[in-house]
DNA sequence: AATAACCTTACTTTTACCTTACTTTTACAT
DNA sequence: ATGTAAAAGTAAGGTAAAAGTAAGGTTATT
């Protein structure tokens, strides 16, 4: 995840990026407002912090101006207390939320967390997925094969849905370990292999012979809806 | 729609009134803060405009305890200039929206509109919701099991609130926090599992085998009206 | 003062899943 | 072809993380 904080007060700076770092959020940051905003607009980011009064054009304005180009990007305001809140308030300026100074961190990473939790439409998308007589639904975290309905782990959910986000693609072990397991990288052991292993228990008409969770020799597995190919 | 102002200054209120009355709502009023308080709890309203300075009970306390009571009965807060605002903005009483005054009518009655359109759908589509032998009415905050009385707290409600507008959906436990608790994020206790231990203990057959709450491991709680799936 | 609501802490129970170890398959070098 | 090393398949047991639970303490409410 990518944020970028237009802040001009170094010593807040400092302590949001080491924190936000922390948390392993990839973060850059920007102390003036006008280049701020041109950073937004150029750059891919999956939120923005921004302060609202800084040097080169007012947080406002740079909300206004995200806002209309890149409306999908989320927007978290920071502001003094008091009177800067009114605007917030009063004027529709389309922030997605507000924090106001003095902070807490554990509330300001709960409010990304929200922020982008909310603004994640991709995930309605893969609400529900089938193929062969397989249901997915990943709302209810409920699977069906041939309309009975099959217990999958979290993780297993989590490993069908970067599947199928990446359907017909070579998924590499490692690929999938980032995706689902986190960095916690597990050097040369067979997880993942087992995981597909229950999958296939779970999905495959004849598990030692799969159709959709295919592996691929030397390079890792590929998930086809269709069987064939 | 029926509104309920309380508010102390004789001169307000009769504009408020006449304006709204001639708008279409229904309007009662009331000077005294406790008594309005009163009013407000045991009656029903759609929404409630709320001056700050009043004799009997602040309106920074009435709302707190509406807020609490009735989560779902909207406040808008009538506010003096300066100081007043900021406690306001500051402490989080939970008010839907606020004026300063003195405010122009057309603001308050598009202020009024929004308030009523953002909260209207759950707060009557929830009126009332029935599962298994269980009973919910949201509006008098009433639940009842085998139509036997059962005494569910405000933050109980509002988590089954919660559990019926996302029925079905599995509901992370970060999910139930932002919605009930707040902002206030206590890191990582079991707060939320002791509240569904105790939604689970009044509301279902067999607390230890739930049925309708159940827990979905590595994701969180999901809530079936019907039991099974 | 008593009651209730609520959060925390700490302990117990459950189970998902990670590791280990062994077997089978495949690619390819000889 | 055929041997062999690497890759993938597979089973099973131990364990740490997640959920269940109870009890105590704090604060607000009567």
């Amino acid at each position: 995840m990518d944020l970028l904080i237009i802040e001009d007060d170094i010593s807040i700076l400092r302590g949001l990026k080491d924190n936000l770092t922390f948390e392993g959020y990839q973060v850059q940051t920007i102390g003036d407002g006008l280049e701020g905003l041109k950073m937004a607009l150029e750059h891919h980011f999956d939120l923005l912090l921004l302060d609202l009064m800084l040097p080169g054009m007012n947080g406002y304005e740079i909300c206004r101006r995200i806002k209309k180009e890149k409306p999908g990007l989320p927007v978290i305001m920071l502001t003094a207390r008091g009177s800067e809140m009114d605007k917030i308030a009063g004027l529709d300026i389309g922030a997605d939320d507000y924090l106001t100074k003095p902070f807490s961190i554990p509330e300001l990473l709960a409010r990304i967390r929200a922020v982008l939790r909310r603004s994640k439409p991709e995930y309605d998308h893969l609400a529900e997925f089938s193929f062969a007589n397989v249901k997915l639904d990943f709302k209810k975290f409920q699977a069906t094969v041939n309309d009975t309905e099959i217990k999958l782990s979290s993780k297993e959910f989590s490993i069908m849905k970067y599947f199928i986000e990446h359907e017909g693609e070579v998924v590499q072990r490692e690929d999938l370990l980032e995706a689902v397991w986190g960095y916690d990288i597990m050097p040369d052991t067979r997880t993942v292999d087992n995981s597909i292993l229950d999958l296939r228990k779970k999905l495959e008409e004849i598990p030692s012979d799969p159709k959709h969770i295919v592996s691929v020799r030397g390079a890792g597995y590929k998930f086809n809806a269709q069987a064939g190919n």
